[in-house]
DNA sequence: AAAGAAAGTGTAAGCGATTACATTAATAAG
DNA sequence: CTTATTAATGTAATCGCTTACACTTTCTTT
């Protein structure tokens, strides 16, 4: 099914006038006679006409789509994300190519090299890869887009580009703290993969914030997990059954979160009574249920909001050879809600 | 900070062909001698080119980007449909316009002509609106735009444009007819707003079930909320203090059978020993929690997958003259728990 | 009323690809 | 060794816009 769409020459037939003139009316850009520019508006009008951004970016070599890649847009975290970045695109005449990778390296490599095709005029990408592996190409890849990039919630190693990242080692830093302050002294983490930056940096806060309060670090409360909902399961398990068990656990995100309280619960251990704890990230339906968690909050759709305008000041510079990498740290917030608390 | 790609004129002269020859090679199009193909491989290789998509598009006069416009992508049910629209685009070479119309027809109608001006093929649409107000407007934008529309879960009144809904009318009326069976006979429903299709038609499924199995309809038990949480709790609320309560509740979607069950939950009203409940819609977290609730089950992803087929189909049409609309309605399935249980 | 300035409009090149048509090179047939 | 075929490549128009430059009107000014 294709019909040919009216273009700038239909109009300019019908309005007895140039393509020139037509193309001034569009844009407002050279004085118009006002009659003249009536006729137009006119014929646009009867016509239909929408002038095509194809043609137009061609012609100015400059496209208004801005590519936008996340790991997966049902996580909660994303969803925010992009609503947050839609606010500024918005606003600004922007479009936004959405790719979704699945946390599949090959998949966002792919992707990049389509949105490149694109001719996107910049990036906002949470890589999935944090590893030595990809490394290498991954980045030679994205230098190659030759278009400003903002990484989102993940570093790229080696990387001089502009992001929008999260401190994660004060927000764990003040959970653990506020634990201490509560009079907890058998602290535990449930962490995640150390092979993640998220992962060591929430594990860095937990011991940080030992140290600082001269608790001594007990590896035995110190629990490895991947992020996903059956480790936080099984972790919490392992450690209720613990001989000398904590009074107090941190979970590092949402997810490990919800596997832990679903053990607790299960496992009939009433928080904070028997168990204080504390997770990294809001889960909007345990609020919604009155299940009064404290967690360290991010500020998700600020993220995207944040990375968008980063990305939108890089596309209005007008040098090159601007070279300091912006790289903003947002602060969590630490939500208390009375399941940290020490009840004697 | 804008860097002229290389073009395919560049990749000519470095090879020493022209560039229709490099054109071949990039399409296959045409016989090109092996050596020559590779000397030409090379240059790209070397230069690391790719291809203007936009170039390509003018010239060919078709663009490989479809628009897909929802209400909110923070509604696990969108999120989900997204991912099934892109499990096929991903296939096809084709690309994802993302708009999120946050439920306002002036900013969904704006975001349709921006996309007539992208040039997209072909549009995937939640609309907003169902109410008369917009719908002549609305339809002729539609209509304007020229390409294969396909609309995904919500109607729009006098159009004859390719859809995929659900039986909202069965999937309800199992849920009710469930209910009898258990020995339920002062059954309410927490209805959705009766300008939405959705809405009336869960209430259809609702009465028609009821009549079927000659049980009068009480319009004591018909209950009018918004879609939205606040108004299940509310109406819950409601329910709770009647003088002659139901035994048994249906709630005609995810979010306000949150609002429900907080309700109940508050009130120590313990389901389904107390009160019985079946919803509408899955929601995951209350799975992972152990709350067994019994609900109507959509197959979101599919939902999306089916709607993009249809498009892809309709894109693959070489007449223009079919006129036969392919509304594709798919059958909910009723995921039984505990919770619609009649305990004595 | 003529000359110069300002305002309005048109002509045509160019953006980076595709592709119909023309041309040349390579191979087969006689 | 021509000539007819076929294979390979090149030339140039085209897609729908923008925009530099040229040109024509329409004021101002004296």
């Amino acid at each position: 099914m294709i019909i040919a769409p009216i273009t700038i020459s239909d109009i300019a037939k019908k309005s007895k006038v140039s393509v020139a003139t037509v193309s001034r009316v569009l844009n407002d850009s050279d004085k118009v006679k006002e009659q003249t520019k009536e006729k137009v508006l006119k014929a646009i009008n009867e016509l239909n006409y929408a002038p095509s951004d194809i043609a137009r970016s061609l012609s100015r070599n400059i496209t208004n789509t801005i590519g936008v890649v996340v790991p997966d847009i049902n996580n909660p975290f994303f969803g925010q994300v992009i609503k947050g970045i839609s606010s500024v695109t918005d606003k600004n005449d922007l479009y936004m190519l959405l790719c979704d990778t699945d946390e599949n390296e090959e998949k966002e490599m792919k992707f990049i090299e389509m949105l490149k095709r694109q001719r996107i005029r910049g990036l906002i990408i949470t890589p999935t890869a944090d590893n030595d592996k990809f490394n290498a190409k991954y980045l030679s890849i994205l230098e190659n887009l030759n278009v400003p990039v903002v990484l989102l919630d993940r570093d790229v190693k080696y990387s001089k580009f502009d992001g929008v990242f999260l401190d994660s080692i004060s927000g764990t830093y003040d959970a653990i703290e506020c634990f201490i302050k509560e009079g907890h002294r058998k602290i535990a983490i449930i962490s995640g993969p150390l092979s993640s930056k998220p992962g060591r940096d929430r594990l860095r806060g937990y011991k940080k914030a030992l140290t600082m309060n001269g608790i001594e670090i007990d590896d035995r409360y110190i629990f490895y997990g991947d992020f996903r909902l059956e480790s936080g399961y099984e972790l919490s398990q392992e450690i209720l059954k613990m001989e000398d068990p904590p009074t107090a656990i941190f979970v590092s995100n949402n997810m490990m979160n919800l596997g832990c309280i679903k053990a607790l619960t299960e496992a009939n251990v009433r928080i904070p009574e028997d168990m204080a704890l504390i997770g990294f990230d809001e889960i909007e339906l345990l609020n919604i249920m009155n299940m009064d968690i404290s967690v360290v909050s991010r500020p998700t759709a600020q993220m995207g909001e944040v990375a968008m305008k980063i990305l939108l000041d890089r596309l209005n510079e007008q040098k090159i050879d601007n070279q300091d990498t912006k790289r903003i740290i947002l602060l969590p917030t630490l939500i208390l809600r009375g399941s940290e608390k020490k009840e004697k």
